[in-house]
DNA sequence: GAAATAAGACTCGTATACGAGATATATGTA
DNA sequence: TACATATATCTCGTATACGAGTCTTATTTC
């Protein structure tokens, strides 16, 4: 592998690196980020989960998803609320403004969706998709 | 876009993730990341080279970069060098440590990407790789 | 040649990302 | 019940990643 742009690891990184850009650039439209917005995508989904079932979704460390969480209950989005269950547990509720969100936001990560489909076709963009999800999965030693 | 898992900017972060760590846990053995391996690569075909010109072909923010050349001054496999033509650049110069980790470092980059083709089969990892490039280069608005 | 502009490197602030470790709480087992 | 283990969250330290801004030096333009 002697050139840098062969390499996969920096392939992935690059194309990674892009897409999020992307993202981020229409995101920060609405005042948050990429991995902000996974969470709430989570949170609509299910209100009240806890940020190690969305650290296991997201694949996110727990030292990454206290900090995102962090700044999410900053922004007045979300708020943690002690479970009644477990005590060790805060459960994660969206905030109405955390709930206004959803709409604006969904139409800003469909919109890039589209574009993707646009620049590589819709046949390649799902092929993509297949072989990404292969790639987060395989188990490299 | 209802699933978090379908959206484009998660999969191509997550392939990243997934690629990174494993490059991660091989360059370890021999004290550096994947983002200073890249840069002793570039620096391995041409030794001398400016940081801008390291950013440009890496896609790293002078920032970044910045950060990144630091590190590797202080493992003492790289050092800065006041550049003759142009006294704003520093001639980024291996040392001979930065140099003896050529061979190790292209082995275990080699493994990975053998450890990629066997997962996902040559053909479709040559797939993979093409779609990534164009990915990379697509303009997403 | 002087002024405007551009480019290289750097600093600062913020946001992931993760290893390591600390603390509090649950859970399983002897 | 007592103890060992596991889990949820958090803190700290380090490393990308990048926007914004500064400083110095080149280059362009008039």
């Amino acid at each position: 592998m002697n050139r840098i742009e062969d390499c996969i690891s920096f392939l992935t990184g690059k194309a990674a690196q892009a897409v999020t850009r992307a993202a981020r650039d229409r995101l920060a439209r609405h005042g948050v980020t990429p991995v902000q917005y996974a969470v709430l995508q989570v949170l609509w989904e299910e209100d009240g989960q806890s940020g190690a079932a969305i650290g296991t979704r997201l694949v996110l460390d727990s030292a990454t998803i206290t900090g995102v969480i962090d700044r999410l209950v900053k922004l007045e989005l979300i708020a943690r609320r002690p479970s009644a269950r477990d005590r060790r547990v805060n459960a994660l509720h969206l905030t109405d403004r955390g709930r206004a969100l959803r709409g604006p936001l969904q139409a800003e990560m469909d919109a890039l969706n589209a574009d993707v489909d646009a620049a590589l076709g819709g046949p390649a963009a799902e092929e993509l998709k297949s072989l990404l999800r292969r790639i987060a999965a395989a188990p490299l030693p």
